[in-house]
DNA sequence: TATGAATGAGATTTCATTCAT
DNA sequence: CATGAATGAAATCTCATTCAT
């Protein structure tokens, strides 16, 4: 693995053991393996870094809601396949998916970069999911970014009680959820 | 205005504005009008500081939760009760909110502040309420933990979307999260 | 002493011992006596000290110039006065004299700085001293700034060979310097 | 041209435009278009490498100093010679003009540099001009080195308003500098 | 209590130098 | 010879905390 990578991961590693605001550039150099000025050949200082690391975890995660996605399914069937997808990545990449869960409305992170998309357009296709689905009559009728914030905002949260382990995660929960964001949404 | 609240005004703000890790004593000293030394006639150290201002704005939302709180009432009355309240103290002080949500899960935070009830008992309330559902057939079987999960996380999405200006929230999208975060669970 | 004046003069020590490009902040310190942080309450940073320094020694020897200055005395007397003042200054306060004349022409003054009059106008007083004795026909016509530079130069130069100990500056040697740059403008 | 002289010359360059202090070698690599490392193929270190600069520059200027010497011509001559040159050397050679009036005091140059002579013995040779013409009566009787001083001094002094726009330098200028100089040790 | 100049530990950052290629 | 990524010692700078007033 480069340098580069070494960093971003001990940054990653760093941010979700002791939160960003006790992240210091020893530590991070400690757990990167790296000497102190390695990092300036990559990044021109802490922000900089941060936010590369966002970037990245969100075109990981962006890559990973796509997996297995076929605009041929039916309706259902590509809502399935999103919202699993979103809980998997974050049950397998729990690092990541805090990370950009704490830092999308930060003011740490730039709002270009909130707003980004990711080059497998995961973002537009939830939103051309939902416009579909109140079009043929199967999903309630209301502002389309608001109807994503629903259905994103059960997995956050169930991950999230996931993660300090207020209860098990598994193929029950998984479906609960499932059905839950799907009846949260419907007409 | 005290000193004190002063300076936990000036602290909520900052957080607010710049993220707790750009909140530095000099910013929150020429903010809150105070010498640099008074803090400490108040506070030991900056996460004492942080700490009562976290319990303060949980001592506060309790409070808001249980606002016109009729325990008499009908099982889904108390529900939109608790939801609407909920949604309105984040409407009504989001800074506040978003501090609450960003710092639950974060090491800043001792862990028993993190788990404290409010003199209003407003956690252990929603609870029982989902266990009651559940004993009458209209809540789904679920964990009670898991359960509140969901309809936070879809009144925390909601607001965060709305923080950012996705939508606006009046009373449409109002009734549209009520209905959704109901349908959520319903058997 | 203040800590302000304090540090400016170990500045100007520090930078006459071993020049500015081994001044560092930590030597600074040590010698002013002052704690590392210190510093930054009154100078935002090394550029703003030095150029503090320079403007303080600049002020110092414009007043020092005018020393028993009398506008009614003989045009002679006058520009006696001002190259003995200038001469007087050096050998009483070589650290001044040099910091001065090592940094007016260095990029690290900003120009306004290298142009700045001072209190008492001893450039001004200099300049139209040169342009009364063109109008009486004692000094030779050139550019008042050109021979301004002639006579300061004399001065600078015979000054820095006497730091270096090329030879002793006692009265002779005053009188020979005064004599020398009085012929070198006359007509 | 060499690596070795592209890196002389951007060093030459560079602390012209922004004074030693802010020399960096990775500014130094960049203008030089160097790699890192080339410099210590012929450099050990950078205080080396400025030394190198220094010595070729006041060879460059002893060469140029004796350029049309005659010994044979009479003193005035040879003495206008010796002026001529080292001002248009100052004209056409800003750069190396102030690296070595800046750097002569200075302790970042060996000692045995500066008080180097050069090939063709520029230094000599103005002082026994000096002390022939003390011989003859026509030069005032002083140190040689204090009479040296005062000529040299006029040229730096007026190259510095030059340089920094304070006038023009044309004929005009330097016959009077030249004049100014001439008479100022004159009997 | 309230203040703010002073502090110094520790964070960030720079930059001359090395070394594998 | 030439390169430039990597280094780490040393520099700059920040900021929570103290303390005399």
């Amino acid at each position: 693995m480069s340098k580069k990578q070494d960093i971003m991961a001990a940054t990653l590693d760093l941010i979700h053991e002791e939160g960003l605001q006790s992240v210091t550039f020893s530590k991070l150099f400690k757990r990167a393996n790296v000497g102190s000025g390695t990092i300036y050949n990559y990044f021109a200082n802490k922000e900089e870094l941060v936010n590369a690391v966002y970037k990245e975890a969100r075109l990981h995660m962006g890559e990973y809601l796509m997996q297995g996605y076929d605009p041929e399914a039916s309706l259902y069937e590509r809502f399935k396949c999103l919202q699993l997808n979103r809980l998997r990545f974050g049950i397998d990449f729990p690092k990541e998916f805090l990370f950009i869960d704490s830092f999308s409305y930060s003011p740490y992170i730039s709002p270009e970069l909130r707003n980004m998309d990711d080059p497998r357009h995961s973002v537009e296709v939830v939103l051309s999911l939902i416009v579909e689905g109140q079009k043929h009559g199967v999903i309630k009728e209301m502002d389309s970014h608001f109807c994503h914030q629903l259905i994103h905002g059960i997995i956050s949260s169930v991950l999230k009680g996931y993660y300090v382990e207020k209860y098990p995660l598994n193929e029950i929960q998984i479906q609960q959820m499932l059905e839950a964001s799907w009846k949260a949404i419907l007409v």
